[in-house]
DNA sequence: AACAATACCGAAACCGGTTTCGAAATGATT
DNA sequence: AATCATTTCGAAACCGGTTTCGGTATTGTT
């Protein structure tokens, strides 16, 4: 049933062989006036124009969509530029982005080109082969960083972009992120009303926007609850699990480690769940852990892996929705949407030993 | 230093906005000619290419990817669609492919369009949408079914493409795979040298071809190594961790549970993990669990996950040369490709507990 | 010096659509 | 019935390139 007869005569049957010029021919029209009575133009009487559609339909008509851009002057299509993969890539994120950000794309006819980031040449470099040969007409750029190239170059060309994540210019461009700020004050609350008092962060490195946010987050709800700040406490990280480790190292084997390890990520979690269990601390019980990004994979480690979570459709959807507008008119003032992420709570935090828990009552 | 200062008086600095006459106009010679200088055209003096290029880079000129691609009657595009994501995606896989794929195109001048499979939709109605509109020269088609539309509609149109896995119809279609069969040979070899005698295994669905492969794979060794075949010991999955946590507890609950199980990928076997912890059965000693994907997550858990592993790079390179080929001479006969996956030890798989292990002089 | 061969470039068609403009046909008005 | 407004469509330009073909200008041959 799924076959297609096509004899020799009738080669018109293969799909996508019939171009705009035929149909007029066949129908003893030009091809503007079936392009017009396709398009909805108002300048069709409704017989021609039921005529033209009936054709169309019946010889299975579709525009080239290459001519169609060409002469409409634009490319339909928005660029996503892969950054380079860490050595150690814990990115079930990327996969589910580039899902939500093309589904929601395809919601206003619009295609999405990924494209790689050679790690040899400069990260703009890919940015601007895309916009010099005129093959998108907007990107959406994830990962940023703080003075992020890629903004600067988009930004001084004019070309329209939006980020996921703020940067040093966010006022100058559209945007969409998480609340890592929020995010993390409610995860070190919840950390503190569990009684913890020594609590470690792991971070990302300085160049990510996101990470300083989560650290200060930390930071504010700390000095919101009255405990000390001890910056031996706070380790950076790279964002992957082998930074959770050697951070992890450096944090239990002090004299008085900490009870409980904030992670700028999940992937950084695990390197220091890994740390922990090599250096013989039981988790939850004497460490809590929590990370974020919400992967799926923490909830079949053991224990599983409390950690921050956020609607990663919601965000390409919200992204899309900016980018849609700011391409329909590029003259609106930037806008930008803040999401939160909320505390899943799986295992992999607890109350402290009580021994450790002494101080609990410094604080209201 | 990354400024570009764009007077008003001179508005071709920016990049992007001199087409093709205008070269042309300013060096006094027809469009037709200055393309075929740019292109290496025969029939042009080395003088004037020389003055045609140097106002090329001077006046930074590209041409516009549309209108080229329509002269050409090429896209230089490759379709990836990706299958509507499993619940609990575990998908790093998909990442990385995506990243190989798009980096193996690169090289080669094309791009790459990722689209979303609508779930609601069937699934071959994104790749007819593409070949209709004439969006992609060709495809890339990954997690392959034994009787797969997908492959049916292209066959039947005539299209290019290339399949990451087997199929029904392989024979009629260029394609790469893993040789799943062998790698699981390989890994119930290795459970039997360790002297498990009751080896369980979790399959993917009945519709993945690769599965399949996977499971004959054992069930080879098991006969060579005249192990009987226990049905009960063969249990159905799905590909995700839920699955192999449901066909675990089927297998433990036995009353002669096996010492190992082999999974059909990795995510199967943190569910079978997951299973094994909550009925009480301690990883590696009281029981095997061997994955397959090499995720790198695995390296993380506690014990890290034995597994099968294999370079996605050369995958998606592999991949590309294929359908390269395959476009550049549309009549040459199919070829396919079989790299073979390694077996990745990390310590979630060991000897069985000597109890069990009492027939191990059954066989040579 | 006359003629054939070659190097080089212009002209124009083409890819497959969209959009503007004007003219013809139709209908309405007086 | 003549005039005017509307409806409806054809003609042609256009988007920005590529490629074929043919005609000069130049060079090489005898």
């Amino acid at each position: 049933m799924n076959d297609v007869k096509a004899g020799p005569e009738e080669e018109w049957v293969k799909s996508g062989e019939v171009r705009i010029s035929d149909l007029a021919a066949e129908l003893g029209l030009t091809k503007g006036t079936v392009s017009r009575a396709l398009n909805g133009y108002e300048d069709i009487s409704k017989k021609t124009r039921k005529r033209v559609m009936e054709a169309a339909t019946k010889r299975g008509y579709v525009p080239t969509t290459q001519a169609r851009r060409l002469a409409m002057g634009l490319t339909e299509t928005i660029g996503l530029v892969l950054p380079p993969m860490p050595s150690q890539p814990v990115n079930t994120f990327v996969s589910e982005f580039i899902n939500s950000v093309s589904a929601a794309l395809h919601l206003h006819g619009y295609d999405l080109l990924v494209h790689s980031a050679n790690s040899e040449e400069s990260e703009v470099e890919p940015y601007r082969r895309l916009v010099q040969s005129r093959k998108v007409d907007g990107f959406i750029i994830f990962r940023t960083n703080e003075k992020d190239p890629r903004v600067n170059y988009l930004l001084n060309e004019g070309f329209p972009f939006v980020t996921h994540g703020r940067t040093a210019r966010m006022a100058e461009h559209d945007w969409f992120d998480i609340d890592g700020e929020k995010a993390f004050r409610d995860a070190t609350s919840h950390l503190i009303k569990l009684g913890h008092q020594r609590i470690g962060f792991v971070g990302g490195g300085r160049e990510f926007f996101s990470a300083q946010l989560r650290l200060k987050g930390f930071r504010a709800m700390l000095e919101e609850c009255c405990l000390e700040k001890v910056p031996s406490l706070e380790q950076p990280g790279d964002l992957t699990g082998q930074g959770g480790e050697i951070a992890a190292q450096n944090l239990l084997k002090q004299t008085r480690p900490p009870t409980a390890i904030l992670c700028a990520n999940d992937a950084t979690a695990l390197g220091v769940m890994k740390a922990a269990r090599e250096l013989g601390f039981n988790i939850p019980e004497e460490l809590s852990v929590i990370g974020y990004d919400g992967i799926a994979l923490g909830a079949y480690i053991d224990p599983p892996l409390t950690t921050l979570t956020f609607s990663i459709e919601e965000s390409g959807k919200e992204m899309v929705n900016l980018l849609m507008r700011r391409l329909k008119s590029p003259d609106l003032p930037v806008i930008s949407k803040l999401a939160s992420a909320i505390l899943k709570l799986r295992g992999s935090e607890g109350p402290p030993s009580s021994i450790q828990n002494k101080y609990m009552e410094n604080c209201l």
